[in-house]
DNA sequence: GCCGTTTTCGGCCCGACTGTTTTCAGTCG
C-alpha cells in the first residue's frame, strides 16, 4: 500500500543500520534491517499501529525500535539518527553502494587517508595512494576506480522487461553447451521481480571448467569480474551483470533455491532449519550431527522436509508465504493460461502503431477470446485522442473486423481521461454504446492525496466506467507514483463495482505487487492488461501475470480470466 | 537490538571468491 509512513519509518531504520555498520557493531545492524524490512512488508498502516499500541506486533520491532518509531511519528525526525549521523562525513554512506567496498574498508581508508566521498577515493586511487595502506594493494585500488565507475554509470536497476530476453537468450547459448547437463535461471528474475539488479544463471555439470571458460568468452561478456570451478561473474556490455553457477546434480534443488532466494525468504527457511537441528545452503539440508543430507537433489523435497507446501518462487519474499505454507493456506496462483482476453488495447487510430485487425489476428494467435480496443479520447492530444465522431466511426470498424475474424471478439472501448475535478473527456451517450470504459489518469500528477484521491473516486462515481487504468501513475526508474489513498480506492471499487487494472507495461507494473496482495483483501476484481501500442506489446501479459502472481492473485481476482460470456455479464 | 519447545542470556544464515596475505579478512549474494 502506498502506506508513506512506513516507507520513510522503514528509510531512517536502514539509514541507522549503515551507520551502524561503520561504527563496527556486529548484530544490530542486522536487527534494523530485519524490522525495516517487516514494516516496509506490511499491509498495515504503521500509523494504524502505532496509534492502537500494536508496534511490538510488527516482527523484529521490540521495546528499543518502538520507541524510534513512535518518535519518528511523532516528531518526523530521530535524534539518535541525528547523533549517529554527525559521527561521519555524509559521503561515507553514499560509498557504501559501490560494489567491494563494504564498511570495514571505508572506515580503514577514512581514518588512514581522510577519504570521506567519492570524489576524495577517485583521486585518491589515481594517485596511488590507495596501494599503500595495509590490507589494500595495486588490484584493489584498480578495482576501486573500475566500481566507481560501474556506479557512475548505473544506478537504476534494470527493468525485467528489458532483461528476461537478454537472459532467455543467455541461457539458450549456454544450454547449447553438450557439457551443461540443466540450466535454470534464479534470482530475483526468477522471482520476476519488477526490477533486476543482476542475473543469476544456475548450471547442472560434471565439468564445471569447461562451462565457465565457454561462458566467460560469450561475446556479449564485457569484463569477467570473477571466475572460479562454482562460480563466475561477468558485466555485459550493456552493464548488465550475469552471475553463473555450477553445480553437481546431486544438489541442484537446494541451489536452486538457494540462488532463488529471496535472502530475507531464505534466510527465515534457515532458521527453521536450525530449529530442527539442520543447516540449510546451497548443497543441501544437512543433520548437524550426523551429517546426513535430508533433502537435496528436488527443490520441493527442501520445503516439504521443512514442513511447508512448495512454495511458488514469485512468492519468495518473506511476506507471510512462509507461514501460509506452514498452515496450508497458500494461494493457487493465477497462470498465463488462464487469461481470456486483454482489455486495454492502442491502435493506429490513436498513438498505437497497429491496425484493429492486426492487434485482433496477433491476439488471436495467442489464443484470447476477446480483445478490447481502447485509444485515447479527446483531451489527450498528445496522444492524438479521438473525438466523439471518431469513436463512432471506430466502433463501426470494428463491427466489420468482428465479421471478418473468426474466434475471437473485438470489444469497442475507450481510454477515458480524468481531469483535476474526475470528470471524464467522453460524453455519456457515446460511453453508454461502448463495451469497455477504461478511465485513468494522465496530467496533474503532483496534486495533494487528498485531491488526487477525490478526483479519482469521483471518476468512478460515472456510470458507465468498469477499469481504473493504471492507478498508481508510477512509472518504473521514471516517475513516483502519484499520492493517492488506495485504501480509499480500494473501498470505492467494492462499492461500486470498479475493476482496478494491473497495467502490465514492463515500466508500470501497476498496480504493484504489494499493491495486490492488499487489493486482494477487498471484495473487488482486477483485470491485467497490456495497454499495448503495437502487436509485440501483447507478450508483456506474462509480466503482468507475474505482478499478480507476487500479490498472491487467483483467477478469480481476475476478471479477464472470464469467458466472454460472462465477462459481458460483468461489464 | 531482538528473540525464546536451548525463554531473560547468549546466540544471531552460509559458503565462494578476491586480494592480500602465507592463513585470513572483507565482501557479496
Amino acid at each position: 500500500m502506498s502506506f508513506i509512513m512506513n516507507n520513510k519509518v522503514a528509510n531512517k531504520l536502514f539509514e541507522i543500520a549503515d551507520l551502524l555498520e561503520l561504527k563496527g557493531s556486529q548484530f544490530k545492524p542486522r536487527a534494523y534491517r530485519r524490522a525495516a524490512q517487516n514494516i516496509v512488508n506490511s499491509s498495515t498502516d504503521i500509523i494504524e499501529s502505532y496509534e492502537n499500541d500494536k508496534l511490538q506486533e510488527i516482527e523484529g520491532v521490540g521495546e528499543s525500535i518502538a520507541s524510534k518509531v513512535r518518535e519518528i511519528i511523532e516528531t518526523g525526525s530521530l535524534e539518535y539518527l541525528e547523533d549517529l549521523r554527525k559521527q561521519f562525513p555524509e559521503g561515507l554512506q553514499e560509498m557504501m553502494d559501490i560494489q567491494g567496498l563494504g564498511p570495514k574498508s571505508l572506515m580503514k581508508l577514512y581514518k588512514e587517508l581522510n577519504i570521506k566521498n567519492i570524489e576524495e577515493l577517485e583521486k585518491a586511487a589515481k594517485n596511488k595512494k590507495i596501494r599503500e595502506i595495509e590490507g589494500f594493494g595495486e588490484k584493489s585500488e584498480k578495482n576501486i576506480l573500475k566500481n566507481i565507475n560501474m556506479y557512475k554509470k548505473f544506478q537504476e536497476r534494470f527493468l525485467l522487461g528489458n532483461i528476461l530476453p537478454i537472459a532467455k537468450k543467455i541461457e539458450s547459448k549456454l544450454s547449447e553447451l553438450e557439457e551443461v547437463e540443466r540450466i535454470n535461471l534464479a534470482g530475483s528474475i526468477r522471482r520476476m521481480k519488477e526490477t533486476i539488479g543482476d542475473v543469476d544463471i544456475l548450471i547442472i555439470s560434471t565439468n564445471p571448467d569447461k562451462v565457465m571458460d565457454y561462458f566467460t568468452g560469450l561475446e556479449e561478456v564485457e569484463r569477467v569480474v570473477s571466475k572460479g570451478h562454482t562460480r563466475s561473474t561477468i558485466i555485459t556490455a550493456n552493464k548488465l551483470s550475469i552471475d553463473l553457477r555450477v553445480v553437481e546434480a546431486k544438489s541442484y534443488g537446494s541451489a536452486l533455491q538457494y540462488f532463488t532466494g529471496s535472502k530475507e525468504h531464505n534466510i527465515k527457511l534457515r532458521s527453521i532449519a536450525l530449529d530442527k537441528n539442520w543447516k540449510l545452503s546451497e548443497y543441501g539440508l544437512i543433520d548437524k550431527d550426523s551429517m546426513d543430507t535430508i533433502a537435496s537433489e528436488q527443490e520441493k523435497d527442501i520445503y516439504s522436509s521443512l514442513e511447508l507446501d512448495y512454495i511458488e518462487p514469485e512468492l519468495r519474499e518473506d511476506r507471510g508465504e512462509i507461514e501460509a505454507a506452514r498452515e496450508g493456506k497458500l494461494p493457487q496462483l493465477i497462470k498465463i493460461e488462464d487469461i481470456q482476453g486483454d482489455l486495454h488495447i492502442h491502435t493506429k487510430w490513436s498513438e498505437g502503431s497497429n491496425s484493429i485487425e492486426e492487434m485482433a489476428q496477433a491476439a488471436k494467435k495467442k489464443g484470447y477470446k476477446y480483445l478490447a480496443i481502447c485509444d485515447h479520447a479527446e483531451t489527450l492530444q498528445v496522444a492524438s485522442g479521438l473525438t466523439s465522431e471518431e469513436i463512432r466511426t471506430q466502433m463501426k470498424e470494428i463491427n466489420q473486423v468482428n465479421k471478418n475474424i473468426e474466434g475471437i471478439t473485438i470489444l469497442s472501448g475507450i481510454e477515458a481521461n480524468i481531469d483535476s475535478e474526475g470528470n471524464i473527456d467522453v460524453k455519456k451517450k457515446i460511453l453508454k454504446d461502448l463495451d469497455v470504459v477504461l478511465a485513468s489518469v494522465h496530467s496533474g500528477f503532483k496534486s495533494s492525496e487528498k485531491k488526487m484521491t477525490d478526483r479519482i473516486i469521483n471518476a468512478m462515481h460515472n456510470d458507465y466506467i468498469h477499469i481504473l487504468g493504471h492507478p498508481t501513475g508510477r512509472m518504473l526508474n521514471k516517475r513516483e507514483p502519484y499520492s493517492v489513498n488506495l485504501k480509499k480506492v480500494f473501498e470505492a471499487a467494492e462499492d461500486l463495482g470498479i475493476i482496478l487494472e494491473i497495467n502490465a507495461f514492463p515500466e508500470r507494473l501497476d498496480l504493484n505487487d504489494v499493491n495486490c496482495k492488499n487489493a486482494k483483501n477487498y471484495d473487488l476484481l482486477m483485470c491485467i492488461n497490456t495497454d499495448s501500442h503495437h502487436v509485440e506489446h501483447l507478450r508483456f501479459m506474462e509480466y503482468g501475470i507475474a505482478t499478480a502472481r507476487r500479490g498472491w492473485l487467483e483467477p478469480k481476482n481476475v476478471a479477464n480470466t472470464l469467458d466472454l460470456k460472462e465477462l459481458r455479464k460483468l461489464l
